[in-house]
DNA sequence: TTTCGGAATTTTGGATACATTATGCCCGGC
DNA sequence: GCCGGGCATAATGTATCCAAAATTCCGAAA
């Protein structure tokens, strides 16, 4: 028994971690649902007494959020929500296409056959969901598929796994409703199909190449999200 | 004028910004600079007497450190400084040379004739300190050719650029003398020239290979100055 | 009416005191 | 001699207090 087990029944009583844990995840929650009008301020205060706990937790967080990118100082009076900029929606998918692309390279030469079965399994239920127009479950078998097909490289590449896991991240800030449309889930579903193909002819240039416009497509799908919102904004 | 220039004068008086920042900026200084043992333990207390400061400023600076992954939590006892990883240093290289390659593509259609013009001096200047041997001044002119080569990255870029700096700086720790042999700064003022030569071209495919080539350089001279690190650290 | 200066307020920055938790050692029992 | 429980210790986690800084607003003078 691992020594940090023996209080877990005490520890589990609390949800989960530090009061700064907490309030890191539920800050960052609601920044990437959008839960937050872009200038909005944030004070440690404010969040404080939001939350019940002292300024101390939440100043930590907040300093952690800012170092993410997810908040930025607002000169002396807290922090602010950084507004959407379509300039940085558009690097960021560049550089996800470029880091993605490369890892992908790597796992074609040392991929596991059995997970390729595996991820090819996933695709096939992806596939009927799509067909029976179910897109939650795409989305959920996605994201397995996702998680799968880089566990290998978390073992293999630490850093470059964290650093595409980072992008992600700050790309969903984009693309704040998950609600797919259902052309879009057919056609992530069908760039998984391909690159699973490439993955088992072991083609480190295909594989490159087809997870750099597997990423361009998320990107066109989230910029098309967003025109969307903005004329519904300007309807109001 | 304005506001906080008002206070200016008596700002200036302290070294510079807040406890956290010079408390961060010594602890990254000693980090990269190799001052601390591998596993070598850091506890807000034992910094906090060293440098006179209470607590709060040194834990956030240990915490943004442990971000950039300069310490690792050591489990309820503080951070400890990383032991050196062979496979970190690879992979780090490796990302490195990704990004700068493909910033260096996005250059090649973007840079200014004036900033060739620039670069161009700075090499001849680099060229002329290798040859007399003054290898600090092309330690100067290589930062200054950096400097200005990606600060137009910087603008179109930021976040481009924002990731290749943490990689230049992650890398450092791998590098802790920056003293280099008279080779490797010649081959080093040699791959700048053609990577400047490829800039005016405005050829992107060979602007990326060549910077890929260049970090790949980079990487050798660094394991080799590792390699002969361990060598001495045996013979004591 | 406009502008400049300063006081009040808001908010962060830093220090300290207290609570909590993990570790490691020591001692007793098997 | 080895294993296990418990206590001492050391370190982090959290709250609160005080200080410093920046913004805002108000009032007085030009």
């Amino acid at each position: 028994m691992r020594p940090q087990d023996k209080h877990a029944k005490r520890r589990r009583v609390r949800p989960a971690g530090s009061v700064r844990e907490r309030t890191y995840r539920y800050l960052r929650e609601r920044l990437l649902a959008g839960r937050y009008a872009p200038k909005e301020r944030l004070t440690e205060v404010a969040v404080a007494r939001t939350l019940g706990v002292s300024r101390t937790p939440v100043r930590e967080a907040l300093h952690k959020l800012e170092l993410e990118g997810l908040v930025e100082p607002a000169g002396g009076r807290g922090f602010r929500v950084p507004a959407d900029s379509p300039a940085e929606m558009r690097e960021l998918f560049e550089i996800r296409g470029l880091l993605e692309g490369h890892a992908l390279a790597c796992l074609a030469g040392s991929i596991e056959r059995s997970v390729i079965a595996e991820l090819e399994g996933l695709i096939e239920r992806a596939d009927e969901a799509c067909n029976s127009g179910n897109l939650d479950l795409v989305f959920e078998c996605n994201t397995r598929f996702h998680d799968l097909l880089y566990s290998q490289l978390a073992a293999e590449r630490p850093r470059l796994h964290g650093l595409i896991e980072d992008m992600r991240d700050y790309v969903v800030r984009y693309r704040k409703n998950t609600l797919i449309t259902k052309e879009g889930a057919r056609r992530s579903v069908e760039g998984h199909k391909k690159i699973v193909l490439a993955l088992s002819l072991g083609d480190r240039r295909l594989c490159e190449q087809l997870m750099r416009s597997h990423v361009r497509e998320a990107q066109q799908d989230a910029l098309a999200i967003r025109q969307d919102q903005q004329l519904i904004n300007e309807r109001k």
